[in-house]
DNA sequence: TTAATCACG
DNA sequence: ACGTACGTGATTAAG
């Protein structure tokens, strides 16, 4: 006998994260049971079972999920979208006659475990399928595991016997277990040994065996001896490691295996389910018809998306290509190394070319294929290729499709972008080609992505905003900013001689030595051995942030030292030695800046982040000196002025606010006096400072105990505020309950052109994490506006420089500034262009504005 | 790898 | 009753 046993569970949750969230009219997610039961058939085709058993874990999911820091870093704890659908798939499987197996106290792997040790005693043969590697140790003659993954957007299924297993990993099933014990894993809590990883672990057991045999022989075998002392550090932990991550064979369940052969399918009831859950493709492939049951029928057409065969020509004459390509639009992909094209592979929809850097005439045919303007070309990451096309002098205007981008604007919230996640997650199916090759699943993928953007009417920003912007943003990456490396390096001197001297001063009123960069090292000295108040606690211990520091300022002078010490430490570590670092060879900093990594539509700059060079304290500020022009040449810098409040005083239509800006006013001085019903002229510094908290504030969603805190004034008064303003503000009152409702009903927030972020967190069941999509709701429309609108200025200022045959050059952007570096005598120019471009990007009901300034440093530009 | 801290808009 | 402002990236310590 067969036995098919699946790890619930893991497939589920496989599913659950290779498909996008689908759902039914009532709201019901479905797109775990949907993937679980694609793999599920697929396993039924091609294992052909005669015994079938669905194990699942019997603890209950954990809804700590969709935090606000859990976005990105997903993992553990089951969604409620996904818990929501554990039941109904359970139902369903009982319905189709299948036995589910669950065990208080054990795992579902625990589960797998003891069947497939069953099968084994009893003669029988195995195939375990799940998602997860963990059970590859349970391999043996007579059991094979399936891994079931979902590529492409179907079933992926690949097995493992023995012989495989050593094909891939190099060591027998059983093998696996110590390297486990060794290189731990975190997401099941299994410690291992400390400081020794996957590779480690693996080189130790393919080289001597086994656990017992290294620990037997510790003092002997031919080991580092930094590893040595780690194992032995680490003996009692690896042996703890490798109980914890043995699969157990001994679950107290029904192992007679006559038992798990299907019962006869439940037909109405499985209907019954199935139609519930809209699975109507599933019933068509499963022969379960709902003839009793009344239900809309999906659009047939839609399913099957037309699989079309592609030729393969490799290396064809690049002349005779371009001619065929031209007028088509035509999808490739390159294979770069930041100078040259080194691969080139395209497609016209009938047939691949594939070229490479051998092939005769390829300069000229690129030259041709990225100027033609009757080629429509597409491509996955367009900005690389405007990179190297810019060096080689290439103005391409033809690309009008980036699959990256589109999926970009599709969602935001995505965790990645590359192409074959987007095909899982569009469940695209690759087309047939004669060859293996990338474009084969891209050309579909760029189909479905260009036609869901046009239905969510976001072809205008992908066209019009983030391709010309990938175009921009290559060029400033080439281009780079100019730095004075000798002067950074002095200063970087200076910094540590002056910290130098507060780290001894620190450690002589401390009484002893410590690594004052240790916040638990730090909160010991002071909160321990010098009994200073402790105020807040993080989750490891006490909070020794700067908030904290300044209010223990009153009880000892060693507070003041060590926020100073951590000040010029900062700036030596993050900016005087990070900077050095990456200084290029043409003496520039080149930082890299990612468009598809913020959820409001900003850009984001790394390696090095060139948006958060110091500004605020004067000391910090003289950072800015060491950003220069080069020789002759002028740095011209401008600003929008208030760009997010203005861009709300636009989009919540409110009269005051608008009237405001129309009149030039200082924003936080006349809020400060229409909120405190004073003239101009009476609002005191200290009013207008909190009234900028509560603009600001209100820009972030604004809480009455978070704008208490800020400003220090009680919450009481700081709620009073809130509503005083909100008086006032009657059209930004509306704005934020309306722009949360839209949200709710939609599920997404959006800016003025269509950019859209889903927030699934409004309608969580859990307070907190609800009252953050409000926020959110309120904030990026109006964060993301204010970015559509940047960005609109750059490919304007951008396009103004070429059109005018400047050789000024767009080089940074921070948010709400541009910088150019102007030849001295374009520099009054460029600073016209700049401030008139920045202005008139787009008309609102008020006026934008951004004062130019010219300098030697981005210093002296700014104003 | 994660948490804490701090730099920016 | 509960927790507490939006969006980023780099460095350091420590597990």
């Amino acid at each position: 006998m067969k036995l098919l046993v699946l790890d619930g569970n893991s497939i589920l949750n496989r599913a659950f994260y290779g498909i996008k969230l689908l759902t039914t009219k009532d709201g019901q997610y479905t797109n775990a049971i949907y993937g679980f039961m694609t793999t599920f058939l697929r396993l039924l085709d091609e294992s052909n079972p005669d015994a079938i058993a669905v194990a699942f874990d019997l603890k209950a999911p954990t809804f700590r999920h969709l935090a606000y820091d859990g976005y990105k870093s997903n993992r553990h704890g089951m969604p409620e979208e996904l818990a929501s659908q554990l039941q109904p798939l359970k139902d369903l499987l009982t319905a189709l006659g299948y036995r589910i197996v669950t065990c208080e106290g054990f795992e579902a792997d625990d589960i797998l475990g003891t069947l497939a040790h069953q099968c084994t005693i009893g003669g029988n043969e195995c195939m375990i399928a799940t998602g997860d590697r963990d059970s590859l140790q349970l391999v043996s003659p007579t059991v094979s595991v399936r891994i079931a993954a979902t590529k492409f957007g179907k079933p992926e299924v690949t097995v493992y016997d023995e012989a495989k297993i050593k094909e891939v990993y190099g060591v027998t099933p059983h093998q696996l277990i110590d390297i486990k014990a060794i290189q731990g894993d975190t997401s099941d809590c299994i410690p291992g040994v400390a400081g020794i990883g996957q590779k480690g672990a693996a080189d130790l057991i393919s080289r001597f065996d086994n656990l017992d045999n290294i620990y037997d022989n510790i003092d002997t075998i031919d080991i580092k001896p930094g590893i040595r002392k780690k194992l032995i550090a680490g003996k009692e932990s690896a042996y703890m490691s490798r109980m914890l991550g043995t699969i157990r064979t001994d679950a107290p369940i029904d192992t007679k295996i006559e038992n798990y052969i299907p019962k006869e399918r439940n037909n109405s009831e499985a209907a019954k389910i199935m139609a519930k859950l809209e699975l109507f493709k599933l019933m068509d492939r499963m022969n379960i018809t709902a003839d009793s049951l009344s239900y809309e029928s999906e659009s047939p057409d839609k399913d099957k998306k037309e699989i079309k065969q592609l030729l393969f020509r490799d290396n064809p004459d690049t002349a005779e290509l371009y001619e065929k390509l031209k007028q088509k639009t035509v999808d490739f992909i390159a294979e770069t190394d930041g100078e040259n094209i080194n691969t080139l592979d395209l497609c016209d929809g009938e047939c691949i070319y594939s070229l490479n850097s051998f092939s005769e005439g390829l300069t000229e045919f690129i030259q041709k294929l990225f100027t033609d303007g009757s080629i429509r070309l597409r491509t996955h990451h367009s900005k690389p290729i405007f990179a190297i096309l810019e060096k080689y002098d290439i103005d391409c205007s033809n690309i009008i499709f980036d699959t990256m981008l589109a999926a970009y604007l599709l969602n935001p919230n995505a965790p990645d972008y590359s192409p074959d996640r987007l095909m899982s997650e569009y469940e695209v199916t690759a087309w047939q080609c004669e060859k293996e090759n990338a474009l084969a699943g891209f050309v579909p993928l760029a189909d479905t992505l260009t036609e869901e953007i046009a239905k969510k009417e976001q072809s205008e920003l992908l066209n019009k905003i983030e391709i010309p912007l990938a175009k921009v943003l290559a060029s400033m990456e080439n281009a780079g900013f100019a730095v004075d490396k000798k002067s950074i390096q002095e200063y970087g001197k200076k910094l540590k001689e002056n910290a130098d001297r507060l780290k001894s001063s620190i450690y002589q009123r401390a009484g002893y030595e410590f690594n004052i960069n240790s916040p638990k090292q730090l909160a010991a000295a002071l909160f321990e051995k010098m009994g200073l108040p402790a105020k807040k606690k993080t989750k490891s211990g006490y909070s020794t942030n700067a908030d904290v520091l300044e209010e223990l300022k009153p009880y000892d002078p060693i507070i003041e030292e060590i926020l100073e010490y951590r000040t010029l430490t900062k700036l030596k570590s993050t900016y005087c030695d990070g900077l050095v670092k990456v200084i290029g060879p043409d003496g520039r900093i080149h930082s890299n800046f990612n468009q598809t990594e913020t959820r409001t539509g900003r850009i984001s700059s790394t390696e090095p982040n060139l948006q958060n060079i110091p500004v605020r304290t004067e000391l910090g500020r003289e950072f800015r000196r060491f950003f220069i022009a080069k020789d002759g040449c002028m740095l011209v810098d401008a600003d929008y002025s208030q760009i997010e409040l203005r861009v709300l005083a636009h989009i919540a239509n409110d009269q005051a606010m608008t009237e405001a800006f129309k009149n030039d006013l200082d924003i936080h001085t006349s809020t400060a006096a229409k909120v405190f019903n004073l003239p101009d002229e009476f609002v005191t510094p200290e009013l207008r400072s909190r009234a900028k908290a509560v603009n600001f504030g209100i820009v972030y969603g604004i809480g009455a105990f978070s704008l208490s805190k800020d400003i220090g004034v009680t919450r009481k008064e700081a709620d009073q505020y809130i509503k005083d303003y909100l008086s006032l503000y009657a059209g930004i009152d509306r704005y934020m309950k309306h722009t949360v409702e839209e949200a709710k009903e939609k599920g997404y927030a959006q800016t003025m052109f269509g950019r859209r972020r889903y927030l699934p967190e409004l309608v969580s069941s859990n307070h907190n994490i609800r009252a953050f999509g409000e926020r959110v709701a309120r904030n990026m429309p109006i964060q993301g506006t204010s970015a559509d609108i940047i960005k609109i200025a750059m490919i304007k200022v951008f396009n103004r420089l070429k059109k005018e045959n400047m050789k000024s050059r767009l080089i940074l952007q921070v948010h709400d500034e541009l910088i150019i570096e102007a030849p001295e005598n374009e520099a009054a120019q460029a600073a016209a262009i700049l401030s008139e471009e920045m202005q008139n990007a787009v008309t609102l009901s008020l006026p934008l504005t951004a004062d130019a300034g010219i300098g030697k440093t981005w210093y002296e530009a700014k104003n």
